[in-house]
DNA sequence: TATATTTCCTATGAAAATCATAGTAGCATA
DNA sequence: TATGCTACTATGATTTTCATAGGAAATATA
C-alpha cells in the first residue's frame, strides 16, 4: 500500500488526494460507512475484502484523518468505525462515482441500487449533484436513502454468506 | 491489475466503477487527458509512471471504453490518447476528487493548482459542482482553464526532468 | 553515409502488495 | 467446560509493482 508522503510532491489536488483514495478496498470501505456499516465485520462482508485488507486500510484512513475508531465496548474492546468531518466531505465523490457507474455500467433492465429522497424538498434526488427536484446540491446529511429491494436482497444475501462461513 | 468482470458481481454502482478507476495510476492518467495531455510521453512525465504502469492502464482503458487510440502519423505509427464520452463522462468525479483535495490537502498559504472560468457566466467558477458565478452545473467543455502559475512551473519542471533523463 | 533523435513502448529481476486460508485474543453465555 | 462472538493477526504462495535498461522504426542532422 501506498504510504502517505510528508512533503507533497506536487501542487495538484488529484494527486494529493490520489495518494490516499487512489485503490479500490479504500473507495470500498468508505462506501460502506456511507451506507452505516460502522463494525469491521460488517465492512469485510459487504467489500468481500480479506480482513488484512480492511484492517490495513482503517488504519491509514484513521492515520489520514478521514476515519476515527470508536469504542462502542469495553471488556471485550470493542471498535466502531466513523467517518470524520474530511471523511464526510469525501462524499460528492461517492456521488459523482455513484453517478456515472449507474450512467456506464448499467443495462436498460438493471434498477438503481439505491434511491434517494431530498429530505429538504421531498422530491426524488436524481443522479445529482443537484437536486433533480429543487435544484440544490446534495448533501449527504439531507438525502433519505433507501436501497432497491434488489440491492437491498444482495447485501443480505452477503451478509449471510460470510456468516455461514466461520 | 484487475480484469475486467465480464458478469457484474454487484448492483452496486460505487463498485463497478472501482473496477476500471479503482487504481491511483488510471486516475491520473484520466486527469492527464482532461488536462489535454495525449501523448503516451506527456502522460509518462506527468505522472512519473513506469512506461508499463502507463502502457498497461492505457491498455485498459480502452478496452473498457473510456479512452481511444487515434494515429496522428503512419511511418513511423504514433498514437495519440483521447477521452470516448465513457472517458468525459467521468469529469464529474474529477471535479469532485480536485475540490476535496484542494479543500483538505493544502495549507492556507498554498493557491489553487488550476483556475477555471465558466465560459458561458464569463466568472471564476469556484470549486464546483455549480459554477460559483451563476449556478449552473459544471461541465467540461465550458470550462476555461489556467493553470496557476506556480502549478504551470512544477509541470513545466517535471517535462524537463523528463528529457533531460533521456 | 553515419550517427543522433524522436516516440512508443517491452524486458528483466528484485521488492512489495495481495490473496486464500487458518488461527488467536478476550470475554460472555450455556 | 464448551461454544460463540467480534476484531483482528500469521503464514506462505501468487501477483503486481518498481527501477533500470533496451529496442524498434522511422526521420533529422552531420
Amino acid at each position: 500500500m501506498n504510504e502517505n508522503n510528508v512533503t507533497p510532491q506536487t501542487l495538484c489536488p488529484v494527486a494529493r488526494a490520489e495518494t490516499v483514495v487512489g485503490d479500490r478496498w479504500t473507495v470500498l470501505i468508505l462506501r460502506e460507512l456511507f451506507m452505516r456499516s460502522h463494525r469491521f465485520e460488517e465492512i469485510q462482508a459487504q467489500t468481500e475484502a480479506t480482513p488484512q485488507m480492511i484492517a490495513a486500510r482503517l488504519k491509514k484512513l484513521e492515520a489520514d484523518g478521514l476515519v476515527e475508531r470508536r469504542s462502542y465496548n469495553k471488556r471485550p474492546l470493542r471498535y466502531e468505525y466513523h467517518l470524520t468531518e474530511k471523511g464526510e466531505a469525501f462524499y460528492p465523490v461517492v456521488l459523482a462515482l455513484r453517478a456515472w457507474g449507474e450512467t456506464w455500467f448499467k443495462s436498460p433492465e438493471e434498477g438503481r441500487a439505491v434511491h434517494y429522497t431530498h429530505r429538504s424538498c421531498g422530491k426524488p434526488a436524481g443522479l445529482g449533484p443537484v437536486c433533480e427536484g429543487c435544484g440544490q446540491t446534495l448533501r449527504h446529511d439531507d438525502l433519505i436513502v433507501e436501497p432497491d429491494p434488489a440491492y437491498q436482497a444482495e447485501r443480505q444475501e452477503r451478509w449471510e454468506a460470510f456468516k455461514a462461513s466461520r
